[in-house]
DNA sequence: TTGATTTCTTAATCTACATTAATGCATTTG
DNA sequence: CAAATGCATTAATGTAGATTAAGAAATCAA
């Protein structure tokens, strides 16, 4: 498979849970999202990747998706094949995905929301100023009543 | 660094918090575990890895560990250089690892502590039966009498 | 083997966050 | 432009899981 470039719509979606995928995207101006929908129909947004993020699902390449990708802007994305080669494949840019997810899990598991909060913000915080709260909120595991209230929290 | 074997006895502490660590460990037989301490005291497993995992702290080899790593059981591991070259590097293996920390993400965002044993017990048989239950509750980000409770109503 | 220590269980109470519902604002669409 | 739709906020109430405490069971050490 060739990379090619694409244009995504804000809103439109370029993979579904149970697709068979074997791409990567590499996104060079815009803004993705990866997300779960859970029985109950609740959006779990697992990653945001704005320019010079990679995003897909980590899964082998034989095994059906769990997420859903969309864009939340208009993008330019680069579709990567996932089996890239082992002479193509960058060590560093795995071990850096893994250490977020890493420090993603740690903090799920030990942090208040707040916390959790106060981390996103430091972390990524040009993303705050593009998305809704509410995506916030999902991304942070939280509803977006319980975000309204932290930020009221924070201010007193 | 030449890969090669060591011998840890049960309880011994081969990693702490803020050490400045290259390596990755290999289990050829026994049981290690990664985690961290939280400013409570509170510990929270990251990672079991029984015989053929391989255990590191997921940071980039010039960033301070955030990870404990000890062994639950006498072992044998075979310590690897985590700037591994390109060459030797396995992208299969981090492909997988990437997927094992998404799913954890997810279920920690969207399903109940049960639905998170069950699947726990399932994915992980052999290790419920290896480990005391207070090290399951810590996995599953759950305390030990929540997770005594759960086991309860599971069985009426 | 026996005492000491750690682990597991049960129950009462507490709390962070979810759910539900109502209101005002902002954004989109005809 | 008005109407419709989606978003953020607030407040009342509900609940999963935390905390605390105590006793039983298992494990370890002398």
């Amino acid at each position: 498979m060739q990379p090619k470039t694409i244009e995504i719509k804000k809103g439109e979606i370029i993979q579904k849970t149970g697709d068979l995928n074997t791409k990567v995207y590499h996104v060079v101006s815009g803004l993705l999202r990866s997300y779960t929908i859970d029985e109950k129909g609740k959006e779990h947004i697992f990653m945001f990747a704005p320019e010079k993020w990679v995003i897909g699902d980590n899964v082998p390449p034989d095994v059906p998706c769990d997420l859903y990708i969309d864009a939340l802007e208009d993008s330019r994305v680069l579709i990567l094949p996932k089996d890239i080669k082992r002479e193509q494949a960058n060590v560093g840019a795995f071990l850096k995905r893994l250490g977020v997810l890493q420090k993603r899990i740690i903090l799920l598991m030990s942090a208040s929301a707040m916390d959790r909060y106060e981390h996103f913000i430091e972390t990524y915080p040009d993303i705050v100023q593009r998305v809704p709260q509410k995506m916030i909120a999902s991304y942070l595991g939280i509803t977006p009543e319980a975000l309204s209230t932290i930020k009221r929290k924070r201010l007193q």
